[in-house]
Order: structure tokens, then C-alpha cells, then sequence
DNA sequence: GGGGTGGTTGACATAGTGTAAAGTTACCGA
DNA sequence: TCGGTAACTTTACACTATGTCAACCACCCC
């Protein structure tokens, strides 16, 4: 059912694949972003007029709040580089450089997808639409926590009270945008305190303290 | 203004004080709460219809949404024995047993009040009364962290690279609702392995490490 | 010229919050 | 015993938001 309701944003993605007019679809994603870093409360007509478009037209590009959202979060995904942005945490050879990479990262696009998330999380107490995509994105950040883990393990770096497992899961849940948005929007730290915080106590708290090369430590589990 | 508003529930307070009937405000309270835990989207009217009562007797005692939120976070804080619960890091007079008592305090105290705080930061972001009571809790907790990580400080085991101030932040955010939800809730972490971890990674990260071995890791920043 | 596509306006159903007003009950004090 | 009043009820209303529906328009392409 609703088929007009999907062809409409695939048509318009096709248009603007052949290089078309103007992408409404577009317009409206983009100004779902800028109405949200608003900060304020809005609604979906301000995000329409925002985009210059009636309210319905919205309708015709998604089938409710909670579509356009979800669409908004991939855009900035996309505008921010994610790919481009992970490099240097993939390039890293050891422990201390990944650490840190992956700090530096977690600070920056944090920052940058901060209200995208925060709506999202308030949406999702009273829209079940969002649950879904909530998940996915958790399933995601889990994945790249453990990488790290993954990571950390292999070199022989992970303290012995760590399985891979539960090591990647505090990696995602310190990356989390609530831990950077307590720190640095409530409690006004900088984006480069929290940076070499995250890094330390990811850094203390993973990696199997350096011994004084006296017996074998690598044995031990 | 609104001064009938205002009256009808000291009047209420002055007949439960009195030892009368029943109290229609508690009642409300606590079909909030009870409301609030089934975790599913929630009207004023479901709470009143709960509280056995008219959804307008609602505004008699809570001039808005937001009111009676506050009110059902306090109630929740009295029921829990936030002071007693308190009383073991209070009484710590160690480093590690401070923390343990703190993360155990953290782990008992985050999961009572997980759903109020949940449907709080959710209506923090479309309702600006929301904003003040919200500060004031995190006030509360800020000051909870600088607490520990005075005691800390002063007994000597605080790691050279914080202060007191960052480190009371650092404390503060670790032990938000959010890392707890994340941890517990959507990552299926027990409550004793989310304790364990939590009094750990905080001794990691805070404390200066034991072994002055060599030179190496005092000087690192 | 005709058809489809993407947009418009306007109306509507539904649901929630908050305000207002009038009626009911029950207690309390002179 | 009577009157007043606090607490609550019912009913109605204003407002806002989401989402649906229908009719109409304009453009582009065949």
C-alpha cells in the first residue's frame, strides 16, 4: 500500500541523478538540519517552510516524522565524511595511536551529529517508528567499538579482566553522544579536554598496565 | 495569578499533614511513576485515569506536565532513600573502597530512576520548563562527583593530570543515567558487571598509579 | 494536445495540552 | 442546622501538531 507515497522521493532521487531542477527531497533534509540546530522546539510545518515547500510535500518524500529523521541523520553522516573521518583510528598500528584516534574522532563527530541524536533519542519515547533506526545505529557503534577491542586484543594490548566482548561494548558506550554532551554542553569542557580525557581513560582503563619486564605476564589467561 | 492554582494543593498537603482521607496529589504521583514504567508513550489523561481520578483534577494539584514530573523524580528520590543509599560512600575511607561504594551507589540508584530521567530528558528538548529542575538535578550530581574526587585529591591518590574540578566533572558523567542506560538496557550488560566495570575503569582513570617504576608515565603531559 | 510528476491549497480527522465554567459532595465551623 | 468552601466532577473550548484526502495547477516530454 501507499505506492504513490514511495515512488515520489525514488523519482525525485532519479531526476536529481539526471541532473534535474531542484532536489525538494533535498531542501527539506537539509532544512530539517538547520531547524534543528535551532535547538528549539519545532514542528514539521516550520521544517517545510524552512525548505521553502508546503507542509504536505513533505508528506510526498516521507512517510512520517520519523522517515525525515532518519534521513537527516544519514545526510549528516554523509556531510560529515564519516568514511573519510575513520581513516586515521583504521591506519593506527598500535595501541596508544588508536586510542587516541579514536578519541579525536568521537569528539569531533559527536559534536557534529550532536542534536540529530538528541532529537532522535526524544523521539524515540514517544514515536516506536524510531526504535529501528535507534537500534541500527547502536548496532553500528557496538561494531566499531569492538573493532577496537578487536584491535587492542590481537596486539596483546587488553588488559586481562577484558573479553573482547565486553571491552568493545564500554569503547561504544564511552563514545556514546550522551557522555560528550553531558561534558561538554552541560558541563561546558572544551572539545579538547574531552578529547584527551576520553583518550586516557580509554587508555587506563583497557590496556594491560606496562610491567617491568620481569617474568612472563602473557601467559595469564 | 493563578492563585486558586496555587492553594488547592497546600490545602491538599495541610489534609494529609492532618492525617485526612486520601492524598489525591500522592496518588497522582505514583500513578505517574507506575505509568512512567511501563515505558510506553504516555498521556496526562492515562495518569489521571490511573490515579482514579479526572485528568482536570490534575491540573488542580500540577499547574503543567512538566510540574508533575518534578514531583514524580522527588517522590522517587524519597522512595529510594537517596540519604541512605549515600551513607557507604559517605563512610569510605579508602580510595578503592570509595569507589566501590560509589559505583554500587551509581548501579542501584540509575536503574530506579532510569524511567523518570529517560521521559525528563525526552521532555527537556519540547518543553523549556523542563529546562530548570534539569540543571538543578545535574547541579546536584556535579556536585556529588566533586565530593568523591575532593576526598580523593586529598588523600593523595588523585592522578596528577586532573584536578579536582575535571575530575569531579569526569566522575559526575560517568556515573550519568545515560552510560547506565546504555550499558544496562540496550546492551544487555548485567547490573553487577556494569558495577564492577564502572568501580574499575573509575579507578583506572582516576587514581595515580601505584608502581613509581621507572620514569615513564608521571610525565606524560 | 495529453499524461504523468511533483507540487499547490484547503479541508478534515484525531489526539494532546491547557483553560474555563458550572455543578456536586462533603466537611467544618459559627 | 445552616452556610461556606475546598476538592473534585463534567463539559466545553482554544490551540497546536500529525497525518490523510481531494481537487487543482504547471511543467516537461512524448
Amino acid at each position: 500500500m501507499s505506492e504513490r507515497r514511495k515512488t515520489a522521493p525514488t523519482r525525485a532521487r532519479e531526476r536529481a541523478a539526471r541532473g534535474a531542477k531542484v532536489d525538494t527531497r533535498e531542501r527539506l533534509v537539509r532544512a530539517g538540519l538547520a531547524v534543528l540546530e535551532r535547538g528549539e522546539p519545532f514542528s514539521l510545518g516550520e521544517i517545510a517552510r524552512e525548505a521553502g515547500v508546503s507542509r504536505q510535500a513533505l508528506y510526498l518524500h516521507f512517510e512520517s516524522r520519523a522517515a525525515l529523521a532518519v534521513a537527516v541523520a544519514q545526510f549528516v553522516d554523509e556531510s560529515f565524511g564519516l568514511e573519510e573521518a575513520l581513516a586515521p583510528s583504521r591506519a593506527a598500528t598500535d595501541a596508544r595511536a588508536l586510542l587516541r584516534a579514536h578519541a579525536r574522532f568521537v569528539a569531533k563527530y559527536n559534536e557534529r551529529i550532536q542534536t540529530v541524536v538528541r532529537m532522535a533519542d526524544a523521539l524515540r519515547q514517544t514515536d516506536a517508528e524510531m526504535a529501528v533506526p535507534w537500534k541500527d545505529r547502536l548496532a553500528n557503534r557496538r561494531a566499531g567499538g569492538h573493532i577496537i577491542a578487536q584491535k587492542l586484543s590481537a596486539w596483546g594490548e587488553l588488559a586481562d579482566e577484558w573479553t573482547v566482548e565486553s571491552a568493545g561494548d564500554w569503547v561504544c558506550a564511552l563514545s556514546s553522544v550522551k557522555l560528550w554532551e553531558e561534558l561538554v554542553l552541560d558541563l561546558g569542557w572544551s572539545r579538547e579536554r574531552f578529547a584527551r580525557s576520553l583518550e586516557r581513560q580509554l587508555a587506563a582503563g583497557l590496556l594491560r598496565p606496562k610491567e617491568p619486564l620481569a617474568s612472563g605476564p602473557a601467559t595469564n589467561r
